[in-house]
DNA sequence: TGCTTGAGCTCGCGA
DNA sequence: TCGCGAGGTCAAGCA
């Protein structure tokens, strides 16, 4: 924690906040507050308490004391500005940005607390069932598309863009494989262009399948007019898979042992 | 401030959290954690250091360094879970949730600071520029649409469904209204047939005019291709106009002491 | 309760 | 930089 005031006068307040609004640390202020937002659209919140967050993107959330979503924000935030009325003493918060033009202002009556906090987040969020997973799920497990598949290499370059995974079958033929979590119309002319391509390079007769979590009729049509070939991933396929791909990057010795402990 | 504690052992958290997180307070939690989610998707979330909100309808957020939106949530939950694993010294949170079934598990290893207060916030967020209040500013100054136009009924009843607005323009020709926020083909078709509706009953030339924010090339053809026009209404207007209805609700006689208290 | 539609959508990807 | 599509979309209105 970089700093915490309880109860400061806006005075104090404002000389926290114009040091730390504009560096890369989070801020909670607690404080009764009424808020004007205008720009895209216009609103104007009453005076109440709330928690007011700036993150270190300098995004802005005002939360009320319910409902999961802020009852005002600014996702990103050009330049802050801190100014006290002692007249009418209040603190005033104005957080601008450009493209789009808006302004949010926050009026400051009381303020309970500011805590100052440096978060360190280093790790993503890994939501399992995105295209990128199922990219790994199949080099990992490629049983999963079908039994007998063996990568021959992913990512692979080729004119039309890069192939997802380029695989053998168990027959030893070539497979082009493309991986979508929402196929469309247009994802069947890529297969069917990479497929188009590796026929030129390895002349032969070439596989194409596409993986996706789901299809419709009218594509999984558009797809088998052109001789190509669609296999469903179960989720729940994925995310087992994907289980041992967390897992083995800690290395093997220990793979037993991290398995166990979930 | 009901409870602020700084660097509190787990056992002490623990104590904290099973009391207020079950309350009508809000609770705000910074520490090191990592979080996995179970339910809809499935999501892993690293050890890190971040910010855990309970709301007082106890929504919970759990926030990184960026972004507006939470990295991962619990819009409402069913119930809390508090325990401590003394031996992996780990606070283990969970948040339940049926329909849909879901699970957030929030594993603290250090609690910076745990801050409980219970925010009082009467007033709404009022959004203008919604379609309704486009309606109420075109009652209020037609205006806004076109000089010289007159009001003649608003949610007039037809065949064809509730006519928005209904009006004369300043040489008496009967005009329908149609004011939507994001307009489609659909809400072209809509106002042709309202026209045509007003046709029969007062069997004469009427003109459709399309009141909106904004407008595409296509739709706007569209509507042109059927004798229609558009009125584009910018938002200051509206709003400007809007805060005229929002100060008449006070009654005429403060009007003006309201008004040059902004 | 389930479905549909809008959102100050936000966010990320690709052209 | 802009446009398009997905989202654990969420949330409100309505059948």
């Amino acid at each position: 924690m970089k700093e915490l005031l309880e109860k400061p006068d806006l005075k104090r307040a404002k000389e926290a906040l114009e040091e730390y609004l504009i560096r890369d640390v989070t801020v909670q202020v607690n404080g009764l507050c009424s808020v004007n937002y205008k720009g895209r659209a216009s609103s104007k919140l009453d005076r109440g308490e709330r928690l007011v967050i700036k993150k270190q993107d300098s995004a802005l959330l005002v939360h009320g004391p319910e409902n999961y979503q802020p009852k005002n924000w600014q996702p990103e935030v050009d330049s802050y500005s801190v100014e006290v009325d002692e007249e009418n003493e209040e603190l005033l918060l104005e957080a601008r940005r450009k493209n789009p033009d808006e302004l949010v202002e926050i009026r400051f009556e009381e303020i309970e607390t500011v805590i100052v906090t440096q978060l360190v987040d280093k790790s993503d969020l890994k939501i399992r069932g995105h295209e990128v997973d199922i990219h790994e799920s199949i080099e990992e497990e490629p049983g999963i598309v079908e039994e007998g598949l063996k990568v021959v290499e992913r990512e692979k370059e080729s004119p039309a863009g890069f192939i997802d995974v380029f695989a053998r079958d168990k027959d030893e033929n070539y497979t082009v494989i493309e991986v979508k979590r929402n196929p469309d119309y247009n994802t069947v002319l890529q297969l069917q262009r990479y497929v188009e391509e590796i026929e030129e390079e390895f002349s032969g007769e070439i596989r194409g399948i596409l993986v996706a979590p789901k299809m419709t009729e009218k594509i999984l049509d558009y797809l088998e007019e052109r001789g190509l070939e669609f296999v469903e991933v179960d989720m729940e396929d994925v995310i087992a898979s994907y289980e041992g791909v967390d897992n083995s990057q800690r290395g093997l010795s220990d793979f037993g042992a991290q398995y166990s402990e979930d």
